[in-house]
DNA sequence: GTCCAGGACC
DNA sequence: GGTCCAGGAC
């Protein structure tokens, strides 16, 4: 009689279980240490100068990056403050045409080149100032949000702030993490579980996009997955 | 041809 | 939630 209600109950429980999450963060060096040594160090941003990677980061918002390296590639020894900030906006789109969004990313581009110029497009000068001062100046310039806002402060400018991407979102949630809603609670939460090294947060966040194309990808290629071993998505315990 | 991935702003 | 876009997968 009681075996009955108490089996029923189990199976509560199991459910319960199965669809609960990871409740900290505690564990992400691991993540990254699997992940580094499976994939080895990215050493990313790939650009040739701090200005070129301020360029791709607009370039790539919402865009793949072979595309993006099209229009690199387009703009060749044009790729400077100085041409940028002088070209007229539809010949600056027709450069760029090939990441997308050419409009607006030509105009997105201009924005950038005009802040850049109080810093006389001198990355030291930028660099010398506080990080959190040089994020609420990236934010406010039209076009850049938060994610190409810390894009830059960790790849142009040396600034410890973690860059959330989709890929970002999608392998933590796989690996069964409780993902805060907002872009800046994420972040600090992960912040706040991983080493504040310069290079640990440049190659972590490399890592995970070298991840999310080689097995984390939207149908996940979970086969010889680095971290299988502790995703609960492979586990079957989150969708 | 249609569909889709992928940030920021309105 | 709608809009901005090219290019690759299908």
């Amino acid at each position: 009689m009681g075996g009955m209600a108490a089996r029923q109950n189990d199976q509560a429980e199991i459910k319960q279980k199965v669809t609960c999450k990871r409740e900290t963060f505690e564990d992400l060096m691991d993540v990254y240490q699997l992940l580094l040594e499976a994939y080895g160090p990215r050493h990313w941003w790939p650009a040739e100068t701090p200005f070129e990677m301020m360029v791709g980061a607009i370039l790539t918002q919402n865009t793949t990056w072979v595309n993006v390296e099209k229009a690199i590639r387009n703009m060749g020894k044009r790729l400077t403050s100085d041409y940028i900030a002088a070209a007229p906006l539809e010949e600056l789109g027709e450069l760029i045409r090939s990441s997308g969004y050419f409009r607006q990313k030509a105009q997105r581009l201009k924005n950038l080149t005009e802040w850049y110029a109080q810093y006389t497009y001198d990355i030291e000068k930028a660099r010398a100032r506080k990080g959190e001062a040089l994020r609420a100046e990236l934010l406010a310039i039209k076009g850049i949000g938060p994610e190409t806002a810390d894009s830059i402060l960790l790849y142009a400018l040396d600034k410890l702030f973690f860059v959330i991407d989709a890929y970002t979102r999608r392998i933590l949630e796989r690996l069964g993490y409780t993902l805060p809603q907002t872009y800046d609670e994420l972040r600090m939460v992960i912040e706040q579980n991983i080493l504040a090294d310069l290079t640990v947060y440049q190659e972590f966040h490399a890592l995970l996009v070298e991840h999310a194309k080689r097995h984390c990808t939207k149908e996940p290629r979970c086969c010889a997955c680095p971290v299988e071993g502790i995703c609960w998505y492979r586990q079957g315990k989150v969708t």
